[in-house]
DNA sequence: CCTCTAATGCAAATACTTTGCGTTAGAGGG
DNA sequence: CCCTCTAACGCAAAGTATTTGCATTAGAGG
């Protein structure tokens, strides 16, 4: 009993926070980015400016958090009976959600915010979903990368394309980077790089 | 004479410009982010904020061409004698640029434009450097990856540290990435991913 | 049921952004 | 060298967005 979790979910504050949640993504599914203000949400969720103001401290933060939510996993990557069939699922999922103008801007949004916080928080909750695919593939037998390797060398690219190029990208180039990788999979330094 | 380049260089239109672009550079070195304001940027640069706004539209744009400013390379990578020494010298050099808070700051500015237009030339202008350095080894008679799979595994990888993690990034880092690629250099699938 | 705190609503004050219009710098032609 | 023409600029007014002080309320804990 800490307190740490503060108001109960379920009161007031929580459903303030589901409002204007929503009320962000409605307005991202309807209209422009140009209409997307702080005065518009709040009316959109029934709330007043001022309380998005102090919560949420402006909208960049406001629009991560909201990105935050999107692209965090919601479950436990599918078990296709091998590594390689896991990882394609896997990124034929993410790419879906990612790879369209509106997966783009979500990401984009992911990094507005002041402190890098959620790009680290949805970095830390990617990073462990390819644990599970590793850790599956090893319980199997199969000779598998770590998951650094595969944040490196896998996502990596992956999001780089995404905010840095306007090429499309689609299963085709997630295979070839999975080509590239799989052949080779666990150098001798493939062990995760200095955390100093 | 197309009149590609609007009023000639030295014109008003270009030291308009480049008061601003010293002004943004110079509150960014003193003060903290939070007076980078478009108001204060105008006053810097002796301009009024309305020409601010009619030229860049708002301050994500002004601050992402900045940021593409100093981003881009501004010389030809140094040449070593060898593709392992142009390229840790090279990733020496970007590094030391880009790993303190403050180039972090200056990567999620470039792409704080609403297009991903600025973030699409810095990687353009930074896979050019990878094309140069390349094309020396080939000379050399090294065997080496192609441009598109450094920037894949080794230029990727630490950009996505730097925007999605706050653990430091150093040579170390580079190092091991370098380890990774090089002994397994130009798989025979490492040709440039398609483009539609 | 009472109390106590943090979050909210409201409204005033402040700051930022947009826009219309007159002015100016500087390119191009005579 | 002077004239004209256009794009960019300065200024000021109007329109939004953001901040802040204070009263109120929801809801946790006793």
């Amino acid at each position: 009993m800490t307190g740490r979790c503060g108001p109960r979910p379920g009161g007031r504050s929580a459903r303030v926070q589901a409002a204007v949640h929503e009320a962000v993504r409605a307005l991202q599914s309807e209209g422009s980015r140009l209409e997307l203000t702080v005065p518009a949400i709040a009316a959109r969720a029934g709330v007043t400016p001022s309380t998005i103001y102090r919560r949420w401290g402006d909208l960049g933060q406001l629009l991560s958090d909201v990105a935050l939510d999107r692209l965090r996993p919601d479950s436990a990557p599918s078990d296709t009976g091998s590594f390689r069939g896991d990882m394609e699922a896997w990124l034929a999922q993410y790419i879906d959600d990612m790879a369209s103008d509106f997966g783009r801007a979500l990401l984009r949004d992911l990094l507005s915010s002041p402190t890098a916080l959620n790009a680290g928080t949805c970095a830390d909750a990617l990073k462990a979903q390819f644990d599970q695919i590793c850790a599956r593939a090893e319980a199997r037998g199969e000779d598998v990368p770590t998951s650094t390797v595969l944040m490196d060398h896998i996502f990596a690219p992956l999001v780089f394309r995404l905010l840095f190029s306007t090429d499309s990208v689609d299963m085709t180039t997630a295979e070839t980077l999975l080509n590239r990788l799989y052949p080779v999979a666990t150098p001798s330094d493939a062990a995760p790089p200095p955390r100093g």
